[in-house]
DNA sequence: ACCACCTCCTGATCGC
DNA sequence: TGCGATCAGGAGGTGG
């Protein structure tokens, strides 16, 4: 489910379900998700503790618990929250519930149980894994910081904007969303690109991330449902998933093909490789 | 420095 | 219909 949008639909929506609440009691039905060492002193350092508020660093959720500690969660492939009462009863795939004093609880589900939760000091969480080598917010760059962090290296645009290092929060659908939009190929080596490429990067990022939050994210598949993320608010994608249709922009047959590992669609008519 | 590949998991879908 | 192979929105790690 979730990239940088997403993300940022469920930190809104969670903000205003849950803030201010004290958590009573933690249940842990999968404890790999929790990164800490000693799951038992997670659980304690947590209990007694009021959301102060909720923050965003890229795709990372972070929690501010009164006392100056801080919940750091990653979402990864398929990590949701759901609020419910505390009577409810406990589906598949909730992993880690907190119950709150007032009797409702957060839960944590996640399929694949790929997702992160660990628990940071405030000296700590921008100077420690796994936020202090993340770099700038997509929505947030500029063509100096690209070209800082492009020079002198040989990359394909899209594993560079996949890199969480360079920037933040770009994932696998709006790479490419990106890529077609600068009109560039996404194995186009980044050593090559143009101060307009460049531009161009920057203002079609920042244009589908700002398209797709006021859109409250992007959801493949229908079913899914996060909170704030219902599925039912699509942001129109102009390539990704796309395969064997037109191109909107020339009317050309999407192609699919395989960059970095991971299954990529592209114009090959639009997007052509330059140098 | 960079790349291809593997791993953590579960479930949906594809091809035979 | 059955059943194994493949793929999925992420990212850390390995070895070449």
């Amino acid at each position: 489910m979730p990239e940088m949008p997403e993300v940022e639909t469920v930190r809104q929506t969670l903000r205003k379900l849950v803030l201010n609440k004290e958590i009573k009691d933690i249940s842990v039905f999968y404890d790999r998700i929790i990164q800490d060492k000693d799951k038992e002193q997670f659980k304690s350092n947590l209990i007694g503790k009021r959301i102060v508020e909720i923050g965003r660093k890229g795709k990372y959720l972070i929690f501010e618990l009164s006392d100056n500690i801080f919940l750091v969660s990653h979402l990864r492939m398929e990590g949701k929250y759901f609020i419910k009462n505390n009577d409810e009863e406990i589906v598949k795939h909730e992993h880690i519930i907190f119950h709150f004093t007032d009797n409702t609880t957060l839960r944590y589900h996640d399929t694949r149980k790929f997702g992160t939760m660990e628990l940071k000091s405030k000296d700590d969480l921008y100077n420690s894994e796994p936020l202090n080598k993340i770099g700038m917010d997509a929505d947030m760059i500029d063509v100096a910081y690209l070209k800082e962090k492009s020079r002198n290296k040989h990359q394909e645009l899209k594993v560079f904007l996949l890199d969480q290092t360079n920037i933040a929060g770009i994932g696998n659908i709006y790479a490419d969303e990106i890529c077609h939009l600068a009109n560039l190929h996404p194995k186009q080596d980044i050593y090559y690109l143009s101060d307009i490429d460049l531009d161009n990067i920057v203002i079609n990022t920042k244009n589908v991330m700002k398209r797709a939050i006021e859109a409250g994210g992007t959801t493949i598949r229908s079913y899914t449902s996060s909170l704030g993320v219902t599925g039912l608010f699509q942001l129109t994608l102009e390539v990704h998933t796309r395969e064997n249709e037109a191109c909107k922009k020339c009317g050309n047959q999407i192609i699919k093909i395989r960059v970095g590992g991971r299954g990529t669609y592209l114009c090959p008519n639009c997007q052509k490789i330059k140098k």
